[in-house]
DNA sequence: AACTATTTATAAGA
DNA sequence: TTCTTATAAATAGTT
């Protein structure tokens, strides 16, 4: 039961974390879904996990085949951002190691 | 006031529509921004309007400069994407640096 | 944009 | 991890 209002502000029990990070990505990801199909329109969500495990959702509003939504996704941002992205030059790499 | 259930399914009135996607939108980026908070994730969300207008969010564990969390996880995304290709699923390895 | 009845999401417990 | 349930949060239709 919902005992109160939480604060947003990150969880420090790790096993509580585990579980609120299970339950919100999904909704995050049942909801961006929602948005796509309510309106019709393009949603990406791309989500990592602490253990740099990978979750995502994207859609795409032209017929496309399976598992292109997201890299079109990607054109399309990087696309909208070409003049920022001149200005902002960005190489910053997350490299990950982790045994899955 | 909310009369019943809604189907998930595209709104036909464009007036409509246009009302849900400005209040779900702003739904989507909220839940993005808590559960990166709350669970100390990398979160991105892109959502291209039906007028090409681009809505985004996106953090970053680790310290980076204002407007590259976008980029930093685009390449994160593809990073994780090529090493699917070239590694078998079973055998998968990843580094992962991040703040905890 | 504000209101509000209802649905939906979800925190904590089992 | 899954289910339950009380409560908070989101939101559809109205104004």
């Amino acid at each position: 039961m919902v005992r109160g209002k939480i604060v947003i502000r990150r969880v420090e029990n790790m096993s509580r974390r585990q579980v609120t990070f299970s339950k919100r990505r999904g909704g995050l990801l049942k909801k961006a879904r929602e948005l796509a199909i309510l309106c019709n329109v393009q949603v990406g969500v791309i989500v990592f996990s602490s253990t740099c495990r990978l979750y995502e959702y994207a859609n795409s509003t032209t017929a496309t085949t399976m598992g292109t939504a997201m890299p079109s996704m990607i054109q399309n941002y990087q696309s909208s951002q070409e003049q920022h992205q001149l200005l902002n030059p960005v190489s910053q790499v997350m490299v990950c190691i982790h045994s899955l």
